[in-house]
DNA sequence: ATAATAAAAGATATTTTTGTCTTTTATTAT
DNA sequence: ATAATAAAAGACAAAAATATCTTTTATTAT
């Protein structure tokens, strides 16, 4: 098992990618992003359209049209990203399962569950999506492959 | 997401189970467990024959038989059923999906990740098979709903 | 206005995960 | 020996996640 679904790491890869681009006030066709990550085009396609239903990212159609970032949008937290894409579920949910697993009546694994839980939220909490950009931009830091 | 599969979830909290029975010599039927850890039966069947064939988890058939655990079994990490279950791409895997992520190949979370992720071998790794018996036993933990 | 471009939307297909059904095999008690 | 019990195994089914195909809508440049 990963950490997050397929979907969520094709949608933070593509942030990732789309706030490099935008930085440089450039707009992305899904086609380039795509390339860009590594992922399935059109499946991309749907997953953009959620985040940009959701403001998480904007577009534009037509010639000239594309992906893009607003300067607010790239200093959102990842973890606003994960939560759209991949729901609460990963930092509220129990680990092993049980939907009425809680402080009074705990799994066994509560405690150790909680404190991962909340290291993971607050990684993704400190983690901006424009974080990476210069490194990208260098080349030091890869989205594809 | 979770951070477990759902059939991880079922054979951490079967083995669990088993763990407290087998503390008292008593072996148990998959009707039990299933019952035990809310699982669906059938599907519980098959993951104790699994773990069974890689030797995490001890069965005897026809009447009076069942499944339980070794003394040894009982003290094996807790990383050993989530190996077994879904794998080690929870440990070694790259958060964002990428086959070819490395110290000198990084995705943009490689080193966050690189931290949760031993964070969580570290607590599967001090966590025994049955370690939670007394609680278990004494009703404070629970494997079900 | 028209043609070209690119995202949006809806329908469909494939794959993986989860769950069930049926038959077989091993063990035990009578 | 026989019947009852319980896991093992194999085939099958349903649901969810992932991926693709087709048509529509909005925008821009000519």
């Amino acid at each position: 098992m990963a950490i997050f679904s397929k979907t969520c790491e094709y949608a933070i890869r593509a942030v990732f990618y789309l706030a490099q681009k935008s930085a440089s006030g450039v707009k992305s066709g899904i086609k380039d992003i795509a390339a860009g990550i590594d992922s399935p085009e059109l499946y991309l396609g749907k997953i953009l359209q959620d985040l940009s239903r959701k403001g998480l990212v904007a577009s534009s159609k037509g010639p000239n049209g594309g992906f893009f970032l607003s300067s607010e949008m790239l200093s959102l937290p990842l973890i606003e990203i994960v939560r759209a894409v991949d729901g609460d579920s990963l930092f509220t949910g129990c680990g092993l399962g049980l939907k009425q697993c809680s402080e009074i009546n705990p799994c066994p694994l509560h405690n150790e569950f909680k404190d991962i839980r909340q290291k993971i939220a607050l990684m993704l909490n400190r983690t901006t999506i424009g974080s990476f950009n210069r490194e990208l931009i260098e080349g030091l830091l890869s989205l594809k492959k």
